[in-house]
DNA sequence: CTCGACTATACTCTGAGTGAGCATAAGGGC
DNA sequence: GCCCTTATGCTCACTCAGAGTATAGTCGAG
């Protein structure tokens, strides 16, 4: 419902892709060689006429892009305040780019991207692809191994910036959102909260991009804790992306578009910790996916299991009509770290 | 990061907002009076350059549509493949309308909408704003007095559709479909999939939608069991909604915006009610409540609430940094309906 | 060929949380 | 005081989840 008296802005409208895969227990993003400054970036491009609908523009580019061909795909945000490139407080024309944002899920058994299937087209932008490992990004979420030291550094880093603040009030509030999101004690960590914890360490300048975003450099090396820094605004889309995932797969069985068609209970373990970045009870994991019926056994056996073989399991699509809402239970082993 | 050669779309971006009420235990949403065809429609409008973020836009159509100012908004979905109007297969510019959708939660007693007041700023467009209730556009949604006729009409409807599949395979897809959206038995009922069922009404035809978006008209009444349609896919978006509110209520403390600063635990029960569409057993409802501290007392007392005086409540915001997923367990009474 | 390392798998114990319902308290109308 | 209404307190049974112990297979070193 246009209002004939009001102007519109020129939008350009950007599909970007996260492409999840887990290998060999490492959660992993497939991005493109960096940019100018040589920072990775997401996989995406313009949505096009020719395109019919937005996730098949995003298939399309992808595909193009990388060469890979995606399977599970679901729409995670809608990003319109880019920061804008320093210099450029404003576009000329007054328009603006919005970047619809999706997550994609890939098996690790998947084709792995080939640039060279892009260059074989002639395409000038083809740049190559590489798998990055999450945690690279955002350190201080890896809790598999026990508290990572990253997240006491990053605690520290924001109790520093929440006792600098000017009056009193404004102290307490980031008090209370560094506790919340940071908190101290592992048992009460919350995995959901990756992006709050992202988005509160960019409004602490904590963040390289923050500078960027300010057009200034940062004031100096902020420390191996801080990650490893994506083009634009492209590590919050990847932290949008990781809470989103956690939450999911809680109540709906997406894990098992991370694995391929057989897999051990291990194997699938493994695969909910490395999404979550927690670790898991082993036994009580069986239990749980066992019971609520969320494999079956395939008959057969994982040669190379390292001790007693482990009985090859497959997903079972059935459980989604029998179960509200099948998935897999993250609850911290209460001594942290594997066994 | 736009590739010279390939054109990009010119781009329509529509700002929609979902308003949500609970006035009297009905859970409502804000509307418009119809267009030429008298359908009820969401607040929208165009994103203009002036406005600084998306959401910021958002809250300025609203406001200058409604005369309400939101206060909780979060950004629901983007539709980009809107039916088009039968008879424009496509834009002549070859461009398209983006739909970016946001909830938002207002407290009943909040502000009523006045739509003078966008009449005295002389704009063509002002139209009368209505609440319109959930349950008069999903009737099949409601369970709260018990297993809904709406919602035995409509399985059958599905059936008689999964029934006349062309082929087998089909035949058994649809049945499961169905099965697993509206299965029979009422304890394992899923209100979080109420966007998967309206989706499902859509592709057998049973909404009236479905045929207007193809351009043709519906075959017949289609009873009162289908519910209440809008403009567009207005009733989709709406959908989408209750579905991302019925799951958030669960780990987020929302249901406060939409009740006062002070209210009764019976009054925060039939909220959760009337969200969930699920009848709640009231002492465990309260039990739940009291020893997550959700709440705490005011000590003040409600004078009207026609037995024992019940104790006025308040949230307690603390309590998201006590508590990992502070929100109302939503189970439905095995006995169904109220008491 | 036996032992030890390693991993898989089975089972037990225990406590917290939840579904259900009974019982009691505190108002109002008559 | 009786009865209706709603609020509130409490019990009981049962399920499920966290933690740990115990047993079963397989491999390789000695």
């Amino acid at each position: 419902m246009p209002v004939p008296d009001t102007p519109t802005s020129p939008v350009t409208v950007d599909l970007t892709a996260v492409i999840i895969a887990v290998t060999e227990d490492t959660p992993v993003v497939l991005v493109l060689s960096g940019d100018d400054e040589h920072r990775p970036t997401l996989p995406s491009g313009p949505l096009q006429p020719r395109h019919g609908t937005l996730q098949a523009g995003l298939r399309n580019w992808v595909e193009r892009r990388t060469g890979l061909s995606l399977g599970y795909v679901e729409q995670l945000y809608t990003f319109g305040d880019r920061p804008l490139p320093p210099g450029h407080p404003r576009r000329e024309d007054g328009g603006r780019t919005l970047s619809i944002t999706y997550v994609a899920l890939v098996p690790e058994a998947g084709p792995v991207p080939d640039p060279t299937r892009d260059r074989t087209t002639a395409r000038a932008t083809a740049r190559a692809a590489a798998w990055v490992p999450w945690y690279a990004c955002f350190p201080w979420e890896d809790g598999r191994a026990g508290d990572p030291p990253a997240r006491a550094a990053a605690r520290a880093a924001l109790e520093t910036w929440a006792a600098a603040a000017p009056d009193a009030e404004t102290r307490a509030a980031r008090a209370e959102r560094t506790s919340l999101t940071f908190g101290a004690d592992p048992l009460a960590w919350d995995g959901h909260r990756a992006l709050e914890r992202y988005e509160l360490l960019y409004e602490a300048a904590l963040m390289p991009e923050a500078w960027w975003d300010a057009g200034r450099a940062p004031p100096g090396p902020l420390g191996a804790w801080s990650g490893r820094p994506l083009v634009l605004d492209h590590r919050r889309i990847l932290a949008t992306a990781i809470s989103r995932l956690r939450g999911k797969i809680t109540y709906r069985p997406v894990l098992f578009e991370l694995l391929p068609e057989t897999f051990t209970l291990l194997r699938l373990q493994r695969t909910a910790e490395a999404i979550s970045g927690v670790p898991l009870h082993k036994q009580n994991f069986r239990r749980l996916v066992t019971q609520q019926k969320l494999v079956e056994e395939t008959g057969a056996l994982d040669p190379d299991t390292g001790g007693r073989p482990a009985r090859l399991m497959r997903f079972r699509p059935e459980v989604a009509r029998e179960r509200p809402a099948p998935g897999v239970r993250v609850t911290a082993t209460r001594r942290g770290a594997y066994p």
